[in-house]
DNA sequence: TTGAAAGCGCTACCAT
DNA sequence: ATGGTAGCGCTTTCAA
């Protein structure tokens, strides 16, 4: 708990002033500072283990090689913890720290969060949030540069980039998936309205259709939720009690753990998957769609490409301040990647 | 994007000095200050949204109330976010913030973040874990107050405070519910054994079965790794082609993820649950253990209280620094929370 | 009651 | 090539 080495520490003990140890420590001592002195100076930092206060440096420069993350529920909630991941991934490589404050959903917090991040001089502010959503772009953010991470202003005149992921794609080839190996009667476990994302896969699920040729038969569509129990409700209501000619083949889920509550059903009705029944989750939730027995398809969201589009958009924006104008696009959109595993396969001759 | 207001900005406005305006806004004002001074100085500060430069405050005094949290996967991985919610709870109460690192799980990143955080003037330092684990404590964590949240020093003497679950109590209390419901022949599902939290466990498990004066059968005892899969086929090979008499009557597993795979394999047998077979969870897992089917009784692991009790036991060390020695003890256990839902039953009568 | 000045650790610009 | 100095924004002491 002894008080760190400064630069002028460093200074005494080679012997020289605080500006030499400045020059050659940040690589301008060639021709400013002799040879030897430089050796000594060096030498002197490493013996004290000096590094430089962060704190003073900020203060100096007015700028901090620090980005804030304010998370609406990344850090305490389960999901989508990669986004930060992946920005943090760019920020380090680019010589940036990040550090994150999470809200817990509060947004009456953004504010005040934003400020405290503000008034420790950060370079630059990223908004990451569980799930798609459209967010109230809290004011704070406008005055340093500032990226969105699955999440979107939710005003007509958008202010801030942002990263979302091709949720309609997304969609559309998980359907395209199912569509290929022979189903044409999937439901779709879709979620609830309350996240922009569930339309946005119904959509996708319809585009499948009409490429294909068919008909989208919509009351195959079920708004049920995310979770489990709504998953097994949803495939009991599809499943049980029902003539196999009047079943799906497959069902589709906005989520795995809805996948994981329709394989339960499957199970209880003594339905193999995939030879009776293909479920295909959506997500690639770690450590759910890839334990699952069978192992879920499903169709990844690209959270730490996502992470790390959106800093990289950040931070070009931070270091090419100069060539002004240079972004004109205020939107990233990333493609989700399908992952083929078990509970997938042809659709059921009968 | 434009430079905030300063001190100075606020004294000129309000027509006095800067150290005026210190005075006021940090309370000091009464005695010092006229009172219409005062009302100025409020007023401006005020009009131009000042509020002080965290960073000239740091450097300027030599603490920052800033608390960093050192996390090794808890903000990536799915689990144990709530510790941090917690902490950062009664750090936000007592006036200080947190900011968080995670390391992704790479030790090595360790030293370098502890020192970013330690120049960025932290006052204190929390290390977090996903999962209880021994660590070894990175050196800098010794040079401000620190403390450990679900991990403890690996080392014969250890330096830092630490909190942790009471594991033992925990799978005593889970064995103990079943044991009262009636049941003697319960398999253990126990995780494998590079968590520490299993061998505790599992001591639990057998400290119950001891108390009630029956023996644990050691041979229901699997380590079976903490996935989805090895919950499924560890029943299937506890519970599949085996007669009725032979099947344990509970399955206990260490965790909820574990109990997932439990209630897969049982329904695929046509295995109602509970009456049929009981399945115990551990974790309280958000969004699997409550939403699951049948609900999972589960014995909840005391994720925010740990993160509640970590931070009170540093900001204590923190503010109380004068007052020394207070801290004797060096580890706080919080015990685990048994919720009973709806896949434990008595045991059915055969 | 008020204002001037020092200093936290650092870098950049001056003189020397 | 080197060292002195100003100043980033703030608080605190001291003089007026």
């Amino acid at each position: 708990m002894n008080r760190k080495a400064t630069a002028l520490d460093v200074a005494k003990r080679a012997g020289v002033s605080r500006s030499a140890v400045s020059l050659v420590l940040n690589g301008r001592g060639d021709g400013n500072v002799a040879k030897e002195s430089q050796d000594r100076i060096r030498q002197a930092a490493q013996e004290l283990n000096y590094s430089p206060n962060a704190i003073a440096l900020s203060l100096r420069n007015q700028r901090s090689r620090v980005i804030g993350i304010l998370s609406d529920e990344v850090v305490v909630s389960p999901f989508d913890g990669n986004i930060i991941g992946g920005a943090d991934d760019v920020a380090r490589s680019r010589g940036f720290v990040t550090v994150v404050m999470d809200t817990e959903r509060d947004t009456a917090r953004d504010a005040s969060a934003i400020e405290t991040l503000l008034d420790r001089q950060v370079d630059g502010l990223m908004y990451v949030t569980v799930g798609l959503k459209p967010i109230e772009v809290p004011q704070g953010m406008l005055r340093v540069p500032s990226v969105l991470a699955n999440c979107y202003d939710a005003h007509p005149e958008p202010q801030l980039h942002h990263v979302i992921p091709d949720e309609v794609t997304g969609g559309r080839e998980a359907t395209d998936h199912l569509l290929q190996m022979g189903h044409t009667d999937i439901a779709l476990l879709a979620g609830s309205s309350d996240s922009p994302a569930a339309p946005l896969r119904v959509q996708g699920y319809r585009d499948a259709f009409a490429t294909a040729g068919l008909n989208a038969s919509e009351g195959r569509i079920h708004m049920a939720g995310w979770d489990i129990d709504a998953g097994y409700h949803g495939a009991m209501k599809l499943l049980d009690g029902v003539s196999p000619s009047d079943r799906p083949t497959a069902i589709m889920c906005a989520n795995d753990r809805l996948a994981v509550g329709v394989a339960l059903a499957a199970a209880r009705l003594g339905l193999n998957v995939p030879t009776d029944l293909s479920i295909m989750g959506y997500d690639d939730e770690t450590r759910i769609a890839d334990t699952m027995v069978p192992a879920l398809t499903t169709m990844a969201l690209p959270l730490r490409e996502m992470g790390r589009a959106a800093m990289t958009t950040l931070l070009d924006a931070l270091e090419g301040a100069d060539r002004a104008g240079a972004e004109t696009t205020k939107e990233t959109m990333v493609p989700c990647r399908l992952v083929v595993r078990e509970s997938t396969g042809p659709v059921p001759t009968r």
